[in-house]
DNA sequence: TAAAAAAGTTAGCCATGACTAACAAATCAA
DNA sequence: TTGATTTGTTAGTCATGGCTAACTTTTTTA
């Protein structure tokens, strides 16, 4: 037994730092996280970041050395994970029951991801028949807290004469994801790589009849499983 | 104009203490609403309810005098009534379709009334196709803001030989409703009242061939329309 | 290897929204 | 009508979670 007490009794905030750790950790496969990343990420100063991980490791979230890198105990993972399970399911409520689009739901499950309520979400999942993805291609850990974290290859990764499907889209920016919409892509989509330009990286690619050239900053949130 | 930005950036708690006003000084049909009464119904201090007053004065939601009682303002009682109409809607959603008891979703309710996004609560209207009144029988607010305040009548204030049928009960209490329910009495019961005790208020009713004796108390949260 | 730059920490401040204790005003009751 | 009780207000404190400015440690780079 991990857990001491499991009562669930964290504020927003307190979850939000835990959740953000573990994107920066996990879901970017970072080697390691400094405090000043993870303010940048939160957008908060430093001295912010520095003073809410005091409070998660004497919580026994979040373990460290001073001055050293930051990382989350098995407790503070599952705290996460429950939240990105919480955040995903509500995205795609709103995207497959009230017409929300997908550049929509982000902001909206960012609220509805701290409401607290076992029942609630695992009733939500039942409702909507366990989802495995979420409108962005994200997976959805399941009710047991289990998440398989799938290593992520971005587009801009990849090389000319590459083709690849598109399985996900980083869901944090509202143009971003209407740009995606726009030129046509969707997940599924098959991609081919038809130039790289060395001087800034941008990248011509096919899909459905189309050319399009994107930005080295677009195909970093773009992930991609490799075909060719 | 009554609104000068209608951003809609009140926090959780000037959100609950307008929603607590109205509730005293319409929903409850009091004559006057004083700070202490307004503190002992959130369970706050007198400090603490004198303090968010001075706020919400200062904001145009409440309108005092010194040492005077409190009132709305238009737009104050528009907030009040558009957490009403996402209280009650949750909880419809909760009720319906996420398999959850009218003892279980208030408490939810009270957490999801207070997330901000207009389109998420049309939506949810939409979604459930506009229901009119929540799982304890209470009216819910349409989107424009309508919301008839009809006043209520509770089985206390009957006598003994009148007969009524239940329209709606307070949903504040878990262990009330539960007794509601446990004793068999729901929705559109029809009441007679046999016998009202003096020394302490106690009533004898009987409804679908059941006789119970209830407490002043617990009458006081039943709400009826009278029949005869 | 020694500056310079970057990363991390600390101290001290602010806003919000609780609290208690002390006090003032209004109302009630004898 | 006056004293007691209730109601309302104020002052001062605390916790949370932001901030800036100044400082220290670590890492980079010349
Ligand atoms: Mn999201
Ligand atoms: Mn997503
Ligand atoms: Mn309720
Ligand atoms: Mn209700």
């Amino acid at each position: 037994m991990t857990n001491k007490s499991n009562s669930n009794n964290l504020t927003k905030s307190e979850e939000d730092y835990l959740k953000a750790l573990f994107q920066l950790l996990v879901e970017d496969n970072s080697v390691k996280v400094g405090n000043n990343q993870l303010a940048e990420y939160l957008k908060v100063s430093p001295a912010s970041t520095n003073n809410m991980i005091k409070k998660l490791k004497t919580k026994d979230y979040v373990v460290s050395e001073k001055y050293g890198k930051l990382e989350l105990t098995e407790e503070g993972r599952a705290i996460a994970v429950k939240l990105i399970r919480k955040h995903r399911l509500w995205e795609t409520f709103l995207y497959n029951y009230l017409n929300f689009s997908w550049d929509e739901v982000h902001d909206v499950a960012e609220q509805l991801e701290h409401i607290k309520s076992y029942k609630l979400i695992d009733e939500l999942d039942r409702f909507m028949d366990f989802p495995e993805k979420d409108p962005h291609g994200e997976l959805i850990p399941n009710s047991k807290g289990e998440y398989k974290v799938v290593p992520k290859i971005t587009l801009s990764s990849l090389e000319e004469g590459d083709v690849c499907k598109l399985i996900s889209v980083n869901d944090g920016s509202v143009n971003f994801l209407r740009f995606v919409s726009e030129i046509g892509l969707a997940l599924s989509s098959e991609i081919k790589i038809l130039e790289v330009r060395e001087f800034d990286k941008s990248i011509r690619i096919a899909f459905n009849d189309t050319i399009e050239t994107v930005t080295r900053k677009f195909a970093d949130n773009v992930f991609v499983e490799k075909l060719i």
